[in-house]
DNA sequence: GCCAACGTTGGC
DNA sequence: GCCAACGTTGGC
């Protein structure tokens, strides 16, 4: 199993609207080195963060878990989107999303700031310095060490 | 609101 | 294929 991180501002989508939604689709990535890690690594049952970020406190927030693997973002073909690529088609979609499922939002938030003083995190892609990837992969042991700070 | 860092675009 | 210009991200 893998794991994996997933940014959102919070004003846009935050954990608590998933937690609304049970399952959503993350659409809207249109980032290469995102849409290929969802595209080729990302699979059913792999658990992710959370991350707010853009706001008051960026942190990690909950734990989510995905529930289909990628398939075609939609949202790409929507001329009124916000999302929209003229050069992505039906028939040859560029981006893609995967489904994601509520697990766990915990009590308080993971701060960045806490992030960055653990040790043990600190070859982290999330803590690089200008890091600016929407969907990243997690080390499982980095996924323990943050697990056990809560 | 500022700005560093990065990805993308497009002219050459 | 290079690289300047531009747009975006995201912490502060």
């Amino acid at each position: 199993m893998n794991f994996w991180l997933f940014k959102s501002e919070p004003d846009a989508f935050s954990i608590d609207d998933l937690k609304q939604k049970k399952i959503e689709h993350w659409d809207g990535v249109r980032n290469y080195q995102a849409r290929n890690y969802m595209r080729d690594e990302m699979k059913q049952g792999d658990l992710g963060f959370f991350y707010h970020s853009s706001c008051k406190q960026p942190g990690i927030v909950g734990i989510i878990k995905i529930k289909r693997e990628a398939y075609a973002d939609f949202t790409s073909w929507d001329p009124e989107g916000d999302y929209y690529d003229p050069k992505s088609s039906v028939d040859n979609p560029r981006w893609v999303m995967v489904d994601v499922q509520f697990v766990k939002k915990f009590k308080r938030v993971i701060s960045l700031d806490e992030l960055k003083q653990n040790r043990k995190l600190q070859y982290m892609q999330l803590l690089k310095k200008g890091n600016r990837l929407s969907i990243m992969p997690v080390h499982a042991e980095e996924w323990e060490t943050i697990l056990a700070l809560l």
